[in-house]
DNA sequence: GTCTATACTGAGATAGAC
DNA sequence: GTCTATCTCAGTATAGAC
């Protein structure tokens, strides 16, 4: 209890040491080729060290997914706030170049994360529980982008997820994208949010607004949108 | 090029006991959990043996993926053929419930193959070209259901991709669905695809039409979608 | 061509000394 | 906190029986 030790400075190199070691070695030649051996030999220190600070190389790939959303938080709440007149489009735009930004390196590192994407239960599967922190700070972070936005409030309700899971989809083609510096999926990007913003008027038409119930309480019934009072799923 | 030897009876049984002893321990203990050695035990065979048959673990899983699909058209195909009356909407959901019909009991098995996902140049990615064959059948399948319907040429070309994506996600959905016998992705599939018959009117109306050419043009460059003279990608 | 038996390699992870 | 030694086990390689 009286263990009061706060992290000694050298102890924190050594553990962003390993950290970065890793990440340049997962760039240069992958997940999956990189050993625990290598980044311990990279990094100077002994396996068991690499060991102490990470309990397993998924760990690491914790470690690297944190701070990609960390990142990317904090780029769009300054790029918000110092860009006031954008209009709506503009916003969304923001909000989904920004995390190419950060992941344009790292399309390698990013494929191996979608590793887990069909096991429930993995601590690193995108979609399961144990990321849900996580996840809830992405589609915060997507709500951002709309919160002035003039919108009808079931819509309103729908939005973020909406377009957080519009981002994972983009995150594949990005993977999949070979086209230089991946124009291609920003041009994608691009196209899709002009669009979709030119087709939001729809909802506010008598013809549309009838289905607009159906389709909340179909997604709301399937526990991918919040409810108003609890927590979903 | 006289070796004309056909595959004698012994061989294929082994190959076969190989096969289905390895899905049923997949079933029951999960990917991997499941050794070679397991598997080989298990079917009475030497761990040489089931090497010989099968490279890999993975190359198991390519035989199941690769029989999955086969089900699911033919099932499809006879479905189609002995129910002609059908309408747009039942066809559909009568595509989408096939194939979670057969994957009802192997939500586990289907998540690991969503693993190589994010890895373009494994043979097992879902999106890669080395599964391209398996796709295409795939999408050709779905095609099946939209064929008899008066659909505009510009949807028509866009529907069977665009519900094979639906698809795919439908078995996320599916594979973290924990409500009895999965009715939530039953209700779901149900939902969705009655909102989307209602809306399919919306195409053709003066107001949409615009866009229509906007979205294709945008599929299209980010080759998504198939042009009519040549291959996407 | 089909299969057994056995030994080897390499990598993730751990135990315990310092 | 860090290192060395060691464990485990999947996957590979191979030699040879039939």
């Amino acid at each position: 209890m009286f263990n009061t030790t706060k992290p000694q400075l050298r102890s924190l190199e050594t553990r962003d040491a390993i950290l970065s070691t890793a990440l340049s070695l997962f760039r240069q030649d992958g997940l999956d080729a990189t050993t625990m051996r290598d980044i311990a030999d990279q990094a100077g220190v002994a396996l068991g060290a690499a060991y102490y600070y990470y309990p397993s190389k998924e760990a690491i790939l914790q470690g690297y997914y944190d701070g990609v959303q960390e990142q990317h938080q904090a780029r769009v709440v300054e790029a918000l706030t110092n860009a006031k007149g954008l209009n709506f489009e503009d916003r969304l735009k923001l909000v989904f170049h920004a995390k190419l930004d950060i992941l344009q390196k790292d399309r390698r590192i990013l494929g191996a994360l979608f590793r887990y994407a069909g096991e429930p239960t993995h601590p690193l599967s995108a979609l399961g529980p144990a990321t849900r922190r996580n996840r809830d700070r992405a589609i915060a972070t997507f709500a951002l982008a709309i919160q002035d936005e003039k919108v009808p409030d079931d819509i309103r309700g729908i939005l973020p997820v909406a377009l957080w899971t519009a981002h994972m989809g983009m995150l594949l083609y990005f993977i999949y994208d070979e086209s230089p510096e991946q124009v291609r999926t920003r041009n994608l990007v691009n196209g899709a949010i002009s669009l979709f913003s030119s087709l939001l008027f729809l909802v506010s038409m008598p013809l549309i607004k009838p289905f607009r119930g159906q389709l909340t309480s179909l997604l709301t019934e399937a526990g991918l949108v919040p409810t108003l009072s609890g927590k979903q799923e």
